[in-house]
RNA sequence: GGCGAUGUAGCUCAACUGGUUAGAGCAUUCGGUUCAUACCCGAAAGGUUACUGGUUCGAUUCCAGUCAUCGCUACCA
């Protein structure tokens, strides 16, 4: 049967564009593999789509002057846009202001009031009359009780870094207008996660195949135990409350943004003209739910929106799987448009092709850990990899075929010589290497496997060297070129979750009829390209220059600057590491033992273009040391000099030689000085 | 503050449940080749696995502590 997956990716927010680190995290890794699940002949529905609810959108609205509506309107262009141009293709991009969308929330919240897992209750909280709202605990702005900092907001001191309550912050104030709120009693609904986490946790233990990463932290999370949580909030951009005499009062966002991933599913099912097509994804469970997400959104998708699909009477398919990833940072930091830490997307696709930064971003993608996005491994990847790898092996086997084969791939013999079988059975053996590596999410991996496989090429090609077989031996020559045909096909194929451009476009050039993603995983292996006419042969790679990857540094950095951001430090600034440290009393100090030690024997070490062997005298006693100051002093010029050694250091071994101290030396970079008494003084006195 | 993660070659990363000499790629140096996008192929060099201690016949791996970096901490999506 064919395999069944409805796969998401975490809704953007809906309040500006996204940025490479959303890409990274939870946008073409999902794309990728479905790409690949697709070759493999996967049923599946792609969803995502704009999360248009919440404070900060009306917010952004109010400033732009433009209704909530219109803005969301904009962003949900610009970041489909954004997608678009990523190659990343969605079965549908939906939205949370579709009105199937309040439908399907208000439908939820009912499900779950029933069953007592949402609760009313009265809370304290501020309003401001003449914004006419009340505020969150963030828009309140006042003096912090602990450090008595005057623009603390109502959930975290700016300054002293406390948690507070917004009731204890003095002399509040509306963080928007700045007038003085009033504390109104408004009463609230909470959803009882505390209720839920037995059956939570339960659900939880049986996800043996998910990320460590992922199901540790939720767990801890449940052992520490689940609050219940406030899903309602005065205000009226939202999906309302299904309940009498509750005007004013929304749903909070969070709470109706994963349900969009089902009211997205009915919608793409109402465009498509089979309006029950979302039930085979939701509702039968032989279909695996799977949502990309970055690591921020890890309780929300393991937890909370579990607890909200379990309150449910329809029967919802679960979370099969949450692959989530870290986040992808901007050279060591966080993509931040307010501090002109950025790269401007719609910039970028004018100067580099979408492939470049897909592969770029897939190589590099934060899979365990953080990870950074830099122009300088941005254009590594491209012209290293891409161009002078993947692009030129088939370039020259193309080109070949052009010059030598008029343009026609050459035939195979029916029996291969020996390096062709062998380097088959490689090639064979990575793509099912490859294949696992999508299967797990390991995009990365298998991006250096792919090029693994056009190195394997380029082994192989200059190991027969057809450009000397053509004169001396036509026949190999032709099979050498042919089974090259072979590994370009391998390539472009097990590369196209990747980069699906330049795949098709080389698959074409090879003279396929066929489109490359209408050809099943399973097939691969058996493809023999021969007496195909090679169609539009071109350069797949262009190369990004040295000064072009400056100037986009440049731009970075002047970006930055311009607006008020913290430049990384530069680190041509300084060489030597600032004279700081731990403090250490005179006791500690005085365990060292220092002595003058008189240089009596020096031997560079064979094996070693560090290390010198010394033989130095300290007071009578004799005593070899090793130290690691090859590159700076030659050793005849360090006999009868007098030195500074730590005389009680415990013995080391380098490199096989034992070491009874240590000479020591100031270092500043590259430049290393010894340490030395200033007048002549007899080996073995102590420094103190 | 609490919880968690990470720290391995100049850079980016590997190393299954502890087990020969800690591995790749890029960059560097040297050599080869000329079909190709000045490419490709080969070789070399490069490490006190952050630090300190512990468990063990044996620790990059397990434990404790220290330092550093980062994230989450749920009315910031």
């Amino acid at each position: 049967m064919k395999e069944r997956l409805l796969v998401t990716s975490a809704l953007p927010y809906a309040n500006g564009p996204i940025h490479f680190g959303h890409i990274a995290g939870a946008y073409l890794p999902a794309d990728i593999f479905v790409r690949f699940k697709r070759l493999n002949g996967a049923d599946i529905v792609f969803i995502c789509g704009t999360d248009e609810h919440g404070v900060p959108i009306t917010l952004s609205a109010e400033k732009d002057q433009i209704s909530p509506k219109e803005y969301v309107d904009k962003y949900h262009k610009v970041i489909k846009g954004i997608f678009d141009k990523f190659n990343i293709r969605f079965d549908s991009f939906g939205r949370t202001t579709h009105p199937d969308h309040y439908d399907l929330t208000q439908e939820f919240f009912m499900n779950l009031l029933k069953k007592n897992l949402i609760k009313p209750s009265m809370a304290k909280q501020y309003f401001c009359a003449s914004c006419n709202k009340f505020l969150a605990d963030r828009y309140v702005k006042g003096t912090c009780p602990k450090c008595g900092h005057n623009k603390a907001r109502g959930d975290e001191c700016t300054s002293c870094g406390s948690w507070l309550d917004v009731l204890e912050l003095k002399e509040p104030s509306c963080g928007i207008c700045s007038s003085v709120p009033e504390l109104r009693e408004t009463k609230h609904w909470y959803l009882q996660l505390q209720d839920m986490s037995a059956q939570l946790d339960q659900w939880l233990s049986e996800k043996k195949h998910w990320k460590e990463n992922v199901i540790t932290w939720v767990r801890s999370m449940i052992k520490e135990g689940l609050k219940e949580r406030a899903i309602t909030r005065d205000l009226s951009w939202g999906v309302p409350l299904p309940l009498d005499n509750t005007e004013g009062k929304v749903l909070y966002v969070w709470f109706d943004a994963p349900i969009g991933y089902i009211s997205i599913t009915k919608q793409w099912a109402r465009d498509i003209g089979k309006p029950d097509e979302w039930k085979k994804y939701w509702l039968d469970p032989s279909c695996r739910v799977m949502h990309f997400i970055g690591k921020d959104n890890i309780p929300f998708h393991c937890i909370v929106w579990p607890a909200l699909l379990m309150g449910q009477v329809e029967g919802y398919n679960m979370p099969y799987d949450v692959p989530a990833n870290e986040f992808f940072n901007l050279d060591g930091r966080q993509f931040s448009k307010s501090d002109g830490w950025y790269i401007d997307i719609e910039d970028f696709f004018t100067r580099y092709k979408t492939d470049s930064i897909r592969y770029a971003i897939a190589a590099n993608a934060p899979e365990t850990r953080d990870s950074d996005f830099t122009w300088k491994d941005f254009q590594g990847r491209n012209n290293s990899e891409l161009a002078n790898i993947y692009g030129n092996f088939v370039h020259r086997t193309l080109a070949f075929i052009i010059k030598y084969f008029d343009e026609t791939i050459p035939q195979q013999p029916a029996k291969l010589s020996e390096p062709a079988l062998k380097a088959r059975e490689e090639a064979h053996r990575l793509i099912d290497e490859i294949s696992s590596c999508y299967n797990n999410y390991e995009a990365r991996k298998a991006c250096f496997l792919i090029m693994e496989m056009g190195r394997l090429g380029n082994r192989y090609y200059d190991s027969e060297a057809p450009w000397a077989t053509r004169k001396s031996n036509p026949d190999r020559c032709a099979e050498t070129i042919g089974f090259c045909t072979e590994l370009i096909s391998y390539l472009a194929y097990v590369s196209y979750p990747v980069i699906p451009e330049s795949a098709a476009k080389l698959w074409r050039m090879l003279g396929n009829m066929t489109e490359i993603d209408m050809i099943p995983w399973d097939r691969i292996k058996t493809i023999r390209p021969a007496g195909f006419k090679l169609k539009n042969v071109a350069i797949l790679f262009e190369k990004i220059e040295d000064e072009q990857i400056q100037a986009e540094i440049d731009t970075l950095l002047k970006n930055c600057e311009k607006a008020g951001g913290v430049k990384p430090a530069s680190p041509a600034a300084s060489t030597a590491a600032p004279a700081s440290g731990p403090v250490v009393n005179i006791d500690d100090f005085r365990k060292l033992d220092l002595r003058i030690a008189k240089i009596l024997e020096a031997e560079a070490l064979p094996k070693s273009d560090k290390l010198l062997k010394l033989r130095v005298s300290v007071g009578g006693e004799t005593r070899q040391l090793i130290a690691g100051i090859a590159k700076h002093y030659q050793p005849q010029q360090l006999i009868g000099k007098n030195v500074v050694i730590v005389a009680n250091l415990k013995p080391a071994k380098l490199m096989g030689e034992v070491s009874q101290g240590m000479v020591l030396a100031a270092k500043n970079g590259d430049v290393l000085a010894l340490l030395g008494p200033d007048a002549d003084i007899s080996d073995g006195s102590q420094v103190s």
